[in-house]
DNA sequence: TGCGCATTCCAAAGCGCTTTGATTAAAACC
DNA sequence: GGTTTTAATCAAAGCGCTTTGGAATGCGCA
């Protein structure tokens, strides 16, 4: 039976068609558990998401990543099943996923430095790969990244271009690898251009609307202010404005904003004529590759290690324009 | 074993505690498939999201709602299982889920008038439970909604209440159902005091920041113009916050807007004081909710239906002032 | 016509669990 | 002390599939 519905040479292309013909009559499709046991793997590939302080904040490139890596998992026959979990359960469900065998493979997302959950899968021997990576791991593996620094770097000395001396540094939580970058991205072109760095003017914590204005706020009510802000995603990034034009300054002209865009299909934010100069990469297109990532590494575990790191697109937009006289 | 691990009262309370302990020594875990394939079910929920257009627009929602039932479903041992479809093979999804034993139900987003999908679970046998309602439904089914109507009303006439005459709505996509009530709140409290609806002012689309935007942007233009919104949603009003804004007219005093907000975990804009007048209700909420009363369907089937109608919270913020004279 | 080989098909074992039914051991009764 | 009842344990069957190995069929060859 199996055999003539997966297509084995052995049998003859007579009763093979016969077979699928009944199949389909009787709208047959294999149950998936029995399958999965009798193979020993379950064409599934687990996503734990951990959330702290039981569960405030979501990521919000999340809806985003899945669409992409459901689309490739679909053409690969693969299903994604998501675990919920709180920070400190976070070993547990790998471990109880690998034990169950409820997943072939995971992607891990938002790694820190010295990750814990790298050295744990791979002696646990489940595959995985990573998005971002985690500085001073102790294992090896595969990953897909955003040349974070070097996108920081960029939209820092375009605003330096601009005249712009008071900069300030909107930025996730710096206990995430990528943040971490971002920042020494920003630092560099601080230092490479003979400016100096303002602690007050950097602020690191969630990707929330809230944070970008509540920083940005803060930071505008010193004296002398920042004349132009960095930002390290496009939801800040509202904040930012949002702090700024309570204060009767228009972006692009009295305040300038440079922020990371992930590309979110629902924060397209002026397609045409960009609202937001940014640096950009799709969060989608990502999740796409790290999934195809994923089922190569469970396919042929033999093959070498993968990793990319993708360069971001820099588009210029409205939100930055050079330092006005006497600010 | 089994027995003795799940606590079958047959079995000793010594011999009990011998087993229990061996068990986690070894930390040993049933085999997920294995113990499906016994009992005859997957201890899986299915989210089926469905992607028109090749994919391009994902639910923002989506991210807060699956946080709130994945916390449900912990509690409970169930996992979530997502499978990415083209709209067009939506049908087969479930019919491939429900024949594979994949899931042991699912939750039903986005409902339209007449939802293909509620009789065909229906007659699958599949047990679900619907985000939302479906007008005209032939089948009966469990549901949670808001009271989207009422909210949309209760909205306008808010607006109304300060003086504003010519109303806009920037509604989700009509084809939806929630959409399709809110438009009649909407109406229903422009006719209540005798206005008449402008057409050209109403817009229906996808709730993004670039619909707002450009809704907006068109309706501003006209003359006259509308001097309030009725936002369907916090994303699609920040877009037309930017379009006020760009024509130089200030939020709160200029044009007022009242939006739904869903309460995404990182689009919280002003939680001190709140920054958008709004109706509100939490979308994380709603999965928690929803998860419940599928797993209480799938646990009992013949239980009742259950059907929930939520009222939503009016919060009054900046964005909402009386008309000025002279508009 | 009869033998051997290649081809096709089918029956049986096994994946790791749950559950039923049989077996043994212990306790209770006359 | 012998027998019945009850409690605890163990062995076997079955969940729906894949895969292995043996049986049956068909072919060419002598």
């Amino acid at each position: 039976m199996s055999r003539a519905l997966n297509g084995y040479p052995e049998v003859s292309e007579a009763t093979r068609q016969r077979v699928v013909k009944a199949a389909e009559a009787h709208s047959y499709s294999p149950n998936a558990r029995a399958q999965g046991l009798a193979m020993g793997r379950s064409r599934c590939i687990g996503h734990v998401i951990s959330v702290r302080d039981s569960g405030e904040m979501v990521n919000p490139i999340f809806g985003d990543f899945m669409a992409g890596a459901g689309e490739t998992y679909a053409a690969h026959g693969y299903e994604m099943m998501l675990t919920r979990v709180d920070e400190q359960d976070e070993d547990e469900a790998y471990r109880s996923l690998k034990a169950r065998g409820a997943v072939d493979g995971v992607i891990i997302h938002a790694p820190r430095q010295r990750d814990a959950r790298l050295p744990l899968l791979d002696q646990l021997g489940l595959p995985f790969v990573v998005h971002g990576r985690a500085s001073g791991s102790t294992v090896d593996y595969s990953w897909l990244d955003v040349n974070n620094r070097r996108a920081f770097e960029m939209a820092t000395q375009h605003l330096i271009d601009l005249g712009h001396k008071r900069l300030a540094l909107i930025n996730g939580d710096e206990a995430l690898d990528f943040a971490m970058r971002r920042r020494m991205g920003f630092e560099a072109a601080i230092a490479n251009n003979g400016l100096t760095l303002d602690p007050a003017c950097m602020s690191s914590n969630d990707m929330t609307e809230g944070h970008g204005y509540a920083s940005a706020s803060a930071m505008l009510e010193r004296n002398p202010a920042p004349t132009a802000f960095v930002v390290s995603s496009i939801i800040s990034a509202l904040g930012v404005r949002r702090a700024a034009e309570e204060r009767g300054l228009r972006v692009g002209a009295d305040t300038s904003i440079v922020t990371f865009d992930d590309c979110l299909s629902y924060l397209r934010i002026g397609v045409d004529t960009p609202v937001f100069t940014a640096v950009q990469s799709s969060v989608r297109e990502a999740g796409a590759a790290l999934a195809q990532m994923l089922i190569d590494r469970i396919q042929n575990p033999d093959m070498p290690l993968a990793q990319r790191l993708w360069e971001t697109e820099f588009v210029v937009g409205s939100s930055s324009g050079p330092l006005k006289d006497g600010t």
